[in-house]
DNA sequence: TCGCCTCCATACGGTGGCGTATTGACAGCG
DNA sequence: CGCTGTCAATACGCCACCGTATGGAGGCGA
């Protein structure tokens, strides 16, 4: 662990981004509480007397890090998906994709625990609000109304948050990677989050399929009763 | 604030229960990092000295805390939803009810962002183990198989969870409470959460209603694939 | 009333982290 | 070759919290 440092001890002398990425690390598998000078400087191999030189306290050390995730969360990882020209598939595959990785959520939940930094929590709020943003857009390609799009787009956030909550806190709960059980429930998923086809010209759906209260599509029935 | 106490300098001593109370009032509106020996007992209008009577040492208050909370948690609150007859409608009012409250939530969410500590985790894993347990019997109530009722609690549960952290980090996007937007999305979340009538018995499922792909009801599509 | 037991106060030492001050190593450059 | 600027080591004081030791205050039974 800690290899943060290239090799434990060449002779380049540490920049101020090194300690801000360093810090990113010790979010990482340790909470912010990770991001404390003294352990810092001990996993760098160094002491206080070059981390107070880059930085004039702990702080700065932090909004600089943050500053450096929030650049690296709304940089590229959703290069892939805005190539993807239909949709409907982009919204299955970013339901599927996020719901599959957890390696880039590890910092997000660690911030996350600590909101009750007002700094920390200006942060979490920029990049969270950025990306149910990103979702809207998303359900408004497909046919939603900009009401309808925000209320999936709330949803599909909110099951991405809760999911990485059940992954950690109930592993038993999340089935194995690679059983058969994953993949239905990641089916189930892009079914669950994905509004019916026919919700999106309420002028077609047929009045009732099968039972009688409570049918009708979802986005349908909500779009009416605004 | 810091009422804990009944008026400030009541004669009366203090008992373990009262310490473990003040902890979990103190989680509450501090986080766990609110449970320290010195402020609380400062809250409480006395030294340390009352705490080591009580306890061995500040993992031992945490503990009975813990149990406290565990115990609070699994007794009355779903008392109502138990004599609800319509298991269609308890499921509903489950979803309504929780996705409402808040308040009991704070504890819980404190716990959770502190779940590195494996004493904490292990409560946590609990109290969510045995709430999706329930979810996943109201799910089979009403006339899912054993897979889909597993499904469905899981995804209601990370909405639950996901819309917590919503709610405190990004309170803008969410409706205010009396707003109509509020009430729309609330009945949004009850018909999004539970599956279509017609998904229960697949047989009577219509074949198709409008569109060609990826229509059909969600349980009976996933339900098919297994 | 005396003594004991319960609950709490006071005082102390220890630890871990923050921030400062001072000094030193080393490189580049005139 | 010395100057200067960059980066780092050492040493210090401070604070918050943990845990211990010890000594009361006050009720309560004998």
């Amino acid at each position: 662990m800690s290899a943060t440092r290239d090799t434990i001890n060449d002779k380049t002398r540490l920049s101020a981004d090194a300690w801000a990425q360093a810090a990113l690390d010790a979010i990482a598998d340790q909470g912010i509480a990770g991001v404390a000078v003294e352990p810092l400087a001990r996993r760098l191999g160094v002491t206080k007397g070059s981390f107070y030189w880059h930085f004039s306290n702990r702080e700065a050390l932090l909004k600089r890090a943050l500053e450096r995730w929030e650049e690296q969360e709304t940089g590229v990882p959703f290069q892939s998906l805005e190539n993807e020209t239909d949709p409907r598939r982009r919204l299955q595959r970013v339901i599927r994709e996020v719901n599959t990785s957890l390696r880039t959520s590890r910092i997000y939940q660690a911030l996350s625990a600590a909101a009750d930094d007002p700094l920390i929590a200006a942060f979490v709020t920029r990049v969270s609000t950025r990306r149910i943003e990103t979702l809207r857009h998303y359900y408004e390609a497909v046919g939603l109304s900009p009401d309808n799009a925000s209320r999936w787009a709330r949803l599909t956030y909110s099951v991405f948050l809760g999911t990485l909550q059940i992954r950690r806190d109930m592993p038993a709960e999340w089935p194995h990677t690679d059983s058969t059980e994953f993949s239905q429930y990641i089916a189930f998923l892009e079914q669950a989050l994905l509004p019916d086809d026919d919700a999106m010209n309420p002028d077609l759906a047929a009045p009732a399929h099968t039972g009688a209260a409570l049918t009708g599509t979802l986005a349908a029935n909500t779009a009416t009763k605004s």
